[in-house]
DNA sequence: CAGCATCCGGAATGATACTG
DNA sequence: CAGTATCATTCCGGATGCTG
């Protein structure tokens, strides 16, 4: 074996690897993906904790700053009688739908295949 | 907004949720690129290691065992004398590489970008 | 409504050393 | 070579309460 192709190592602070830690947050993806699939790349915070069950207040502004750290996303406040902010997918951010895209059919297309190994019930993290 | 398509949401303990959970522990993904991208879907422990940067031995056993676990590879010992042991990509497995090969590939593509918001040296997580 | 400040339990990762 | 056992550390993520 060893069939070193291109450049397919995992140096650490590659890009790839970069990625990867996008994902190392729980609701990274998912944020991302409810912006996109629900709300057309543009909604307010209360939005977005409604659509994403199981979010606390906490974590999803958390989420959402880290990811405009990250240039996924942009933060727009509006009036400020009554605080009303707006999270808009960048570019960047409307790229990195297409591989979260793919990873959420990937699970449908799959799920059999992950119910049979669901006996995790205290899973990890 | 709220177009609503087929049933894109986040429920808990849906599919796309638990592969996800496969990109929460740090190894996974990359055990299971290099597995398939450098060493044709089988590879021994200790190659394994070398092909991977910066992980402990104790990280990878962990992980390969966790991946054994959700059947994404299967594990061979073989002789006894000095301990032989094989991984191999199940056939979920093997499907499983496609997703991560896009992430991994949408990570060069992108490698631009993603340097432009690098000053995290003392990164999350 | 949006966000911040704290406190805190537990999980994930790592360094090191030892066993067969 | 493969794996286990400790010990230490980081920090994620949830709960709660307060501010404007």
């Amino acid at each position: 074996m060893e069939r070193l192709s291109a450049d397919e190592s995992w140096r650490e602070d590659c890009a790839p690897r970069r990625v990867l830690e996008l994902f190392a947050t729980k609701w990274t993806s998912m944020v991302l993906h409810t912006l996109h699939a629900r709300h057309a790349g543009c909604a307010r915070t209360g939005v977005l904790q409604r659509s994403l069950p199981g979010i606390s207040k906490k974590m999803l502004t958390q989420t959402l700053r880290d990811m405009e750290a990250s240039g996924l996303l942009t933060r727009h406040v509006a009036g400020t009688v009554p605080p009303a902010v707006e999270y808009r997918l960048t570019p960047l951010g409307g790229r990195f739908v297409e591989p979260v895209e793919i990873l959420y059919a990937w699970g449908r297309a799959n799920a059999d295949a992950l119910d049979d190994l669901k006996p995790r019930p205290t899973s990890r993290r």
